[in-house]
DNA sequence: AGCACGCCGACT
DNA sequence: GTCGGCGTGCTC
């Protein structure tokens, strides 16, 4: 009875900051503690699943007020690496190591209650897998004797590099433009790799709506290797397994989206990043971590190749690259010497390019859509190409308007416009309905403020223009493809099908359309609402639009197989001689990233400085503004502000108001990594004093910090 | 965070 | 008379 207790020190998924002792009964718990272990532990008058991160025989708490561990998850302990990991993500991103370790495991491990059942869950599925014969199609599969010379010049790059050392860390950059064939070549290379036994690779893609195409891919080139595909997108339980299957070594090859960047895959011997440009790749809620960093992070903490990859580079990672931190390989040449699609720019403040009421083409609909823009979709028909018009907004009209008083349709709970939807888009009636929130309310007949009866829609959404499409041209098949579309039907995948059998002539929908999809018969692209864009005060939307307009030009004239044509691509702007502009009419990705690079020099932004951004909502804008400016006194007080280190003004966010909430910000830069690191710490033990948790005492304001935010 | 406890205001 | 607001404290 008198031997030494053992005792364990536990993280919850909770914004406390402290581990909470426990003790361990070998007896009951049947096998000995170590740390990584999942358990099950009484918290409160709840129970709590938990990671223990201790092991020891005394507790600085008193040890007969200790609890027990009632349960260990059936799961070996996680790995050094991981925990490694885990321990990095939570400082740099200033959140609690329970708060960001519990989420990244799947929900399948944090219900204790499931425990019992997994091993027969993971046995059934396992038979499921055996049982399915692999697909014999091996579409999209390149073979090292098919690449181009560029191609098998990046590939030996990548596989020539003395294995002298043991540290095999390099960070490399593959930039190349869209159809040069940068997926054979990461490929190609990671079979490489995944020739030494037991080697595992982690593959990962911006959004779930891309990863079918390259799971398919990946598939024909790997028939007989193991894959655990990781996106949210995969049931529950689905997800558990290929979870487990990357911690335990089964699956060699981990596709998945930014929550893979943080599963533990102990064999890990490369990673690629697609896209990696790609904004989706940080997390906007809890441990805002961006997966991209973390990977790169993780390489080297692995001593393992990371490989990013993208048409646009991010500008941090084009800098670095240039300045010889990254290796950096250039894929020029499209694919089967097919052309660059050509830019158009149309004015669209220019009479010539509008239509005129005496046009005898002139259509009844009013849209965005341009009589030059017109003419050439006619044409794209006529030629029996399929057009694809993007419009950024979804829903039929983004406001609803009274044509007598001031009256809009305005969010009660959010500082924003109700978006109007046609019949059959959200439900069976038109509707009003908040993209922030989600409330979904009744079109009112008349006016609430004045009664009238004649309200009238402002601007357009994919609904309208679809609406508008087939009275100008009522013979062609139209397709809308947005997130209210999928959702209605079989989602996206089917509605993308539909366009690869050319059942389709124009398709009318928003971002996501070109996304990860190659269409064989796209000999028009338009970008109507371009501009909307860059009235952004985010400083990185010129930067991100001019990706979104690359990637969506590379979906024109990839007609490779016959033709030689490139596509078109028309874009209206009231601003055709703004940079983005410019640079994308000479395709010239280099040149904007340069001009992209002096602006920000000139701004001291990123990637010449280092920002932090203090998040603050509660009741009233007042109290939040308040909030941050005493914050933002204390700071001054501590005499943190100065030269290195700019802690700019409490701001109103651009959504002032969402559900029901008030919110407000505060940008902090520095060019000092390690400073801004060290404030930002400082700054969470000063706000932790203010309050429990994450809500302030004095004032009730819930808070938050972001490392590295990407929209300010 | 989430939850219980505890102390003052307008209501079935 | 009470229901319920939110200030405060605690979680091994």
């Amino acid at each position: 009875m008198s031997s030494k207790p053992i005792v364990v020190q536990a993280v919850v998924d909770k914004p406390l900051s402290q581990g909470f002792d426990y003790l361990w009964d070998i007896e009951k718990l049947g096998c000995l503690p170590e740390v990584g272990q999942v358990v099950q532990l009484p918290f409160g008058r709840g129970s709590e699943v938990g990671l223990v991160i201790k092991v020891n025989t005394h507790s600085e708490y008193s040890i007969d007020k200790l609890k027990s561990v009632e349960k260990v998850a059936p799961l070996p302990p996680l790995d050094d690496a991981l925990l490694r990991l885990m321990n990095f993500t939570s400082q740099y991103y200033v959140h609690t190591l329970g708060e960001t370790i519990m989420p990244s495991i799947p929900k399948m491990w944090r219900k204790s209650e499931d425990w019992e059942k997994i091993p027969k869950k993971i046995e059934s599925a396992e038979k499921k897998k055996a049982k399915k014969i692999p697909s014999e199609e091996v579409e999209g599969y390149i073979t090292v004797d098919q690449l181009n010379p560029e191609q098998l010049d990046a590939l030996k790059t990548l596989v020539d590099e003395p294995k002298k050392t043991k540290n095999l860390f390099r960070s490399i950059l593959m930039q190349g433009q869209t159809g040069s064939g940068k997926t054979a070549v990461f490929l190609n290379w990671l079979a490489t790799i995944l020739k030494d036994e037991g080697a595992q690779v982690l593959l990962l893609v911006p959004e779930i709506n891309l990863t079918p195409q390259l799971e398919r891919r990946v598939r024909a080139y790997f028939p007989n290797e193991a894959l655990a595909v990781l996106h949210s997108g995969v049931s529950e339980k689905q997800r558990g397994i290929a979870w487990h299957e990357a911690f335990t070594g089964k699956a060699r090859i981990v596709l998945g989206t930014r929550l893979a960047a943080l599963a533990s895959i102990p064999n890990l011997r490369a990673i690629v990043v697609d896209e990696e440009h790609d904004p989706s790749y940080k997390q906007q809620e809890g441990t805002r971590y961006s997966a991209r960093d973390l990977a790169i992070w993780r390489a080297h903490d692995q001593k393992i190749p990371i490989l990013l990859s993208s048409a646009t580079p991010s500008l941090e990672t084009w800098m670095a690259a240039k300045a010889g931190r990254y290796e950096y390989i250039r894929l020029d040449q499209r694919a089967q010497g097919a052309l660059m699609p050509k830019v158009h720019l149309i004015n669209s403040r220019d009479p010539q390019n509008q239509f005129s009421p005496g046009d005898e083409n002139s259509p009844q609909t009013r849209s965005l859509i341009t009589k030059t823009l017109a003419n050439a979709i006619t044409k794209n028909l006529e030629s029996c190409k399929q057009s694809l018009i993007l419009i950024n907004r979804r829903g039929y009209a983004p406001v609803l308007s009274c044509s007598a008083c001031t009256w809009l349709s305005e969010c009660t709970q959010c500082s924003t416009h109700m978006v109007m939807h046609k019949a059959g888009a959200l439900g069976k009636k038109s509707v009003l309905s908040c993209h922030h929130c989600g409330l979904v309310k009744p079109i009112p007949s008349f006016c609430p403020d004045c009664g009238n009866a004649d309200l009238k829609t402002l601007g357009q959404g994919t609904q309208r223009l679809e609406d508008a499409i087939e009275e100008m041209w009522p013979k062609a098949r139209v397709l809308r493809v947005d997130t209210d579309s999928s959702r209605k039907s079989k989602g996206a995948e089917a509605l993308f099908q539909e366009i690869h059998e050319g059942k389709v002539d124009i398709v009318v929908g928003t971002q996501m359309i070109a996304k990860g999809h190659d269409y064989q018969n796209i000999g028009l692209v338009a970008v109507l609402d371009a501009d909307s864009r860059l009235y952004s005060p985010d400083f990185r939307a010129a930067e991100r639009l001019f990706a979104q307009l690359v990637q969506v030009a590379g979906r024109a004239g990839r007609s490779g197989k016959n033709g030689q044509e490139g596509g078109d691509i028309y874009i209206e702007t009231q601003y055709p001689e703004a940079a983005v502009y410019q640079y994308l009419l000479r395709h010239d990705v280099d040149g904007f990233l340069s001009h992209t690079a002096r602006e920000r020099e000139e701004a001291h932004l990123p990637p010449y400085s280092y920002q932090g951004l203090i998040h603050a909502e509660g009741k009233t804008l007042d109290k939040a503004i308040q909030f941050l400016s005493s914050l933002k006194g204390r700071l001054k007080n501590k005499g943190l502000l100065g030269k290195e280190l700019r802690i700019y003004d409490p701001v109103p966010k651009a959504v002032m108001r969402v559900a029901g909430a008030e919110r407000a910000q505060i940008v902090i830069e520095s060019e000092s990594r390690k400073l801004l690191q060290e404030v930002l710490e400082i700054i969470d033990q000063d706000l932790r004093n203010e309050s429990q948790g994450r809500i302030s005492k004095t004032s009730r304001i819930r808070w938050l910090i972001e490392r590295d935010p990407i929209a300010i």
